[in-house]
DNA sequence: TGTACATCAGTGAACGCGCGTTCACTGATGTAC
DNA sequence: TGTACATCAGTGAACGCGCGTTCACTGATGTAC
């Protein structure tokens, strides 16, 4: 073993997450649309120039910042879910749902880089597409697992125009092929459901009714888990 | 009544249009944290100086084409509303549904400017609240007909924290003070949940799953009817 | 109806600033013999 | 172990560009008598 390979890709390591702390720091004072080189190379104290040997261009700083952002938060997501039994499917569900709105609220501006608007001229690489099927497939993890020991029910047949099916069933084919149809689209709709709450209240749309939203987030959950048919 | 005078008036007028509309062009283009002033000059076809004849500052165009976009939305499900029979609430929701998608599809960065990330550095004003607020009241309004003519059955009783019991009271106090809280309650709950699922389809988290997004919404918005009660 | 004055829209120059990216360079670290 | 060479990180200047906003100005439109 090396030593002295390391010490160089060592300081590397360092470097570059220097430069991704600095850009986050930016995130949010400047959002992604405008997030600068020459201001992450001030703030981390290099020259802008000397940023691109870390990172070859702007979107490459960008798409980095996106995939670390979504495995943050599918970590997050994993977490919560291991600190309750693995049976208990409805605590589970509701660990991980708080776990996705905290995340959110202690890391607004990473959470608007994933779910927020797109980026004007910047177009995610197919390598974000892993990250980002975590986080639907840590909600699926436990409703599999509920229905393989008998703790959700069978969904009521839901008709579903054959497009729907078929996109469903393509999704299952990779991610769950032994949950029935009508429960794989109850949690696709879970799914946005929760994202949507969660950008409404981050984004200010709750502000004056609905916020603190502690107790609304919370309670619409316990609705989901009902409608997931867990016990 | 005096013409003359509607003479200068009618030509501020239409540059005003004229402005709001390239500003509406250059939103798809830059997004709105770079919409540019000078940028939207150019594409008029005056000099930038020009524009703050009409615009004090950036953020009072922003303003604009927020409060713009807040009532096209609302006049869309206005419309969609208006084209079913009152009393079929179903319909009626379903098509103010339709028609919130069909216009986030139709215009995705006046979309993005109202339910997109939020713009670094710009505060909305309180008289965005107003026509912000037009669209829940659209949607409820449909409830509230269907409630008042028994086509919307009592929702179940759901236990709510007594701060959210509050909170939803206060809502019905200046919105709906007929409807029983649990209903107002799932109002809300199809409220986030019907922009959850646009905004995650205009933003891409469909891609390469439920896209086109056509069935999974109107499949999605038919299990709204029902958790809203409507027969 | 005609004229003097006030209001307004639009111009063009300027202030002071920031941006992404390239390139030739220096000096330090790592590699092969 | 010691030396020659190659690789790499970081510098500083430069290219060519864009930004919001202010200000003194011109010329057209509107108002009051």
């Amino acid at each position: 073993m090396n030593v002295s390979v390391s010490a160089r890709e060592l300081a590397r390591a360092n470097v570059t997450a220097a430069i991704k702390d600095a850009a986050r720091h930016r995130l949010a004072v400047d959002g992604a649309a405008k997030l600068s080189v020459r201001a992450v190379a001030r703030d981390v104290g290099m020259v802008s120039s000397a940023v691109y040997r870390y990172f070859p261009t702007r979107d490459d700083l960008l798409t980095d910042l996106i995939v670390d952002a979504y495995n943050a938060l599918a970590d997050a997501m994993e977490h919560a879910d291991a600190t309750v039994p693995t049976d208990e499917v409805n605590l589970r569900w509701r660990a991980m749902c708080t776990g996705v709105r905290q995340w959110a609220k202690a890391h607004p501006h990473e959470y608007a880089l994933i779910f927020g608007s797109p980026i004007p001229d910047y177009q995610a690489p197919e390598n974000t597409i892993g990250p980002a099927a975590r986080i639907p497939t840590a909600l699926l993890a436990a409703v599999r697992h509920g229905w393989s020991i008998g703790a959700i029910h069978a969904a009521p047949d839901q008709p579903m125009p054959d497009r729907l099916r078929v996109q469903i069933a393509m999704v299952a084919e990779e991610l769950a092929s032994d949950l029935p149809l009508a429960i794989l689209f109850r949690v696709a709709v879970a799914w946005t459901q929760l994202f949507g709450m969660v950008t409404f209240e981050l984004f200010g749309q709750f502000a004056g009714t609905l916020e603190p939203a502690d107790e609304f987030f919370d309670t619409t959950v316990a609705t989901m888990t009902d409608f997931l048919g867990s016990s």
